[in-house]
DNA sequence: CGACGTCCCCTTTTT
DNA sequence: GGGGACGTCG
């Protein structure tokens, strides 16, 4: 075994101070790249192996399956045990656990599903038909974020105000959803949370039992934690708990999801918190990329406070490229990349990073016609894809056939007849049986008063899968089901088909090394769970990854949001304006400015050596060419970090569209007597770029951007304007 | 039932 | 511009 000296060392006097923190509560603010994962495996191994806590003893908390497997991992790596039991996971992992554990107290049936956002969408929209509400006046979208945002509060309809008729039939939608999904078995992920706290909070000797278990609890990324998520902590850790909160209240990105950075000072306050250690030194970034972040972030107000600092030298200078359009700022980021790599940055150590999805449409055009391997983050991931969807949809009837929504996704998936009048029947039917549609559908065909041929032979096939799957391994279900349920069939008809059947068979692979995994595992230590379910479970709540192949290299394209947590040598941020980051959005929420600041700063913090920040004077937005002004972070850095690549942007031979701009245009002429992208000067506005001209050659206006006096159009004959 | 047209909307995202 | 959802027609 490794010795207590040798797990501490080389920690820095404040990571030690942290990890060996006594039994008590504290608030680690771990700023970016201070070793905040480091620290938080350190302190679990140093526990145990001083012998203060058992592995079973202690509960540790995070919000993806990525940073869970990431701990386990490094912790193993530290101590010669076997992690697995160990309650280690993701908010909703562990609350499924447990309510796996206790279904009955719950109120769940054993076999409960639980249906992810696609899922929960349809069950929404579902119920919105059974009452007749027009889903123009009620968006189902909005319908969920209303009841995910009440349940992420912790509370239940009837706990929920509502004054006007509009929020009054959300509330009423709200607990006619609930109805259907207990009458379902079925949770949401907010569910999950929910139904675990309610548990915790109604059962005193279950509460007890947890709170006893585990006196350490440490949770990472608690700015990040909603308000239900804090309270749920707050019942676990009772009165005598220790909670160890790892967090950066500068890192906090996702209020529009309901993530409370108050929880922060709640949890200093309600559990009288005397220890805060501020982990400030940073070993990933030379200091001018800190001290641009540092800057940045000043400016927001409610800070805890902070300020990141580094050994390391001052590094290079943050590059700013302003270019002529979208066009141009791919394709300066496309020769960047060319000479970083000749000078030997490899592709998977450099990453482009954007505000929103939509701008990597362009950059990947342009990666892909330069030949440069790129990979995208995001997207649609293994279990979320239609064809496993639908194979999963059947076994989770088989798992549990009052699964509404299961059933609904596949009676007519292959087509078997069954149409939209059909499925009316059967929904009037299990209505006024007040039952599932299964057991609509099976009645009805005992019956003998047949709704189509369809419906029988749907309900044939549905017997003769849980008689078949009987006893048989999961992946032997897997395989029976995607046959016997004719997908296989189906998507071998279609020409565009091999990518889903390759999919349906990696799903069968995934089976089998679930069962596996499992044999030697007993991870859920919950005899009534059966395999099937867990399988279910695992698929809901682990979604897969976003990207199997991690070994190739490739740039690396992802939104802002989707680089926290990550470093890289070389980091490009794009789309730097006004509009697009600070997104205009961010305008109309309160707070949304100071996100989209602290959004800038994760952006920022990304890189080690070097970082470029790139906009461009006008890009295609939704099909128009919209005119933006640098954003204003740009502004915040102080000059001297800086080095701007270009102080006059100049028009590049290639346009939007990469066609060549007009002659006319791009030349300077007796109309046109200024070249598009050429500095200009105006008696109030002062310096500006040529933009474009619009009219007619007898009524001519150009655009100038002012940078800070914003764009204007200006009627040609009137403007006196001067080149500069 | 499926193919095709049209309309509408359009941050960020994990579980 | 482009994807998704919905509606109409064959």
């Amino acid at each position: 075994m490794i010795s207590e000296s040798s797990l501490l060392q080389g920690l820095n006097d404040k990571q030690l101070q942290a990890v060996t923190l006594p039994h008590v509560s504290a608030l680690i603010l771990a700023g970016a790249g201070s070793g905040k994962t480091r620290v938080l495996t350190t302190r679990i191994a140093w526990l145990i192996q001083t012998g203060q806590t058992s592995p079973m003893g202690l509960m540790a908390v995070t919000f993806t399956n990525k940073a869970a497997k990431e701990m386990l991992t490094r912790l193993t790596s530290m101590l010669p045990i076997n992690t697995r039991g160990m309650w280690a996971g993701t908010f909703h992992g562990l609350c499924n656990r447990m309510l796996r554990a206790h279904y009955r107290e719950a109120g769940l049936p054993n076999t409960f599903q639980i249906l992810d956002t696609a899922d929960q969408l349809s069950a929404i929209k579902r119920v919105m038909k059974t009452l007749n509400v027009d889903d123009e006046k009620y968006p189902p979208k909005q319908v969920m974020g209303y009841i995910n945002g009440c349940k992420e509060e912790g509370l239940r309809a009837d706990a929920v105000e509502a004054y006007d008729g509009h929020s009054q039939k959300l509330r009423e939608l709200y607990a006619a959803y609930d109805q259907q999904c207990n009458r379902d078995g079925v949770a949401d992920f907010a569910e999950l949370l929910l139904r675990c706290y309610e548990l915790l909070e109604r059962e005193p000797h279950i509460r007890a039992h947890y709170q006893q278990r585990f006196q350490y609890i440490l949770v990472d990324e608690f700015q990040d934690t909603n308000r239900l998520q804090y309270l749920w902590l707050k019942l676990l850790g009772g009165a005598h708990n220790s909670i160890f909160a790892v967090g950066d209240d500068d890192q906090s990105i996702y209020a529009f999801r309901g993530a409370r950075v108050g929880n922060m000072n709640d949890f200093q306050r309600d559990f009288n918190v005397q220890n805060i250690v501020k982990l400030e030194e940073n070993y990933r970034s030379h200091s001018n990329i800190l001290d641009a972040a540092n800057a940045i972030i000043a400016n927001n107000r409610n800070r805890l406070g902070k300020n990141l600092w580094t050994s390391a030298g001052k590094g290079e200078p943050i590059r700013i490229y302003e270019a002529y359009n979208d066009t141009d700022e791919a394709q300066f980021i496309v020769d960047e990349v060319n000479m970083l790599q000749k000078e030997g940055v490899s592709l998977g150590e450099m990453a482009l990073l954007y505000r929103s999805n939509a701008q990597s449409r362009i950059l990947e055009h342009t990666l892909f016609s330069a030949n440069i391997p790129y990979r995208v983050y995001g997207g649609l991931r293994f279990f979320e894809r239609a064809e496993i969807k639908h194979a999963l949809a059947y076994m989770r009837l088989i798992a549990n056939a009052n699964d509404d929504t299961a059933l609904l996704r596949i009676i007519n998936f292959p087509p078997r007849g069954i149409g939209a009048r059909g499925l009316e029947q059967l929904q009037e039917a299990a209505r006024q049986n007040e039952c599932s549609l299964w057991q609509a559908a099976s009645n009805k065909v005992g019956a003998g008063t047949l709704g189509s041929r369809g419906l029988e032979g749907f309900v044939a096939l549905m017997r003769h899968m849980i008689d078949q799957g009987y006893g048989i391994s999961l992946g032997e279900l897997a395989e029976l089901v995607i046959h016997q349920s004719g997908l296989m069939a189906h998507y071998q008809n279609d020409k565009e088909g091999e990518d889903r059947i390759e999919n349906l068979k990696e799903l069968v692979t995934a089976a089998v090394a679930f069962s596996k995994q499992d044999l030697g595992n007993h991870h859920n230590m919950d005899e009534d769970t059966d395999l099937l379910t867990q399988f279910l479970n695992h698929a809901s709540l682990e979604a897969g990854d976003h990207q199997a192949d991690v070994g190739h290299e490739a740039l690396q394209l992802m939104t802002v949001h989707a680089a926290k947590g990550l470093e890289f040598q070389s980091v490009f941020i794009s789309g730097v304006e006004e509009g697009l980051f600070p997104h205009d959005q961010a305008a109309y929420e309160q707070g949304g400015l100071e996100e989209e600041r602290r959004l800038m700063y994760v952006a920022v913090t990304r890189a080690r050596q070097r970082l470029y920040l790139t906009y461009a004077q006008s890009r295609m937005l939704h099909g128009q060419v919209r005119y933006g002004i640098p954003s204003r972070f740009v502004d915040e850095i102080p000059a001297e970090l800086t080095k701007r690549l270009n102080s006059k942007p100049v028009a590049k031979p290639y346009a939007a569209g990469g066609q060549y701009t007009p002659a006319a245009v791009s030349a300077p002429s007796a109309n046109y007597p200024f070249k598009i992208g050429q500095s200009v000067r105006h008696g109030k506005f002062g310096e500006g770029v040529v933009v474009s001209y619009e009219g007619n050659a007898s009524d001519l206006s150009i655009k100038v951007n002012f940078g800070s006096a914003g764009l204007k159009t200006l009627m040609l004959e009137y403007a006196k304007l001067e080149k500069c």
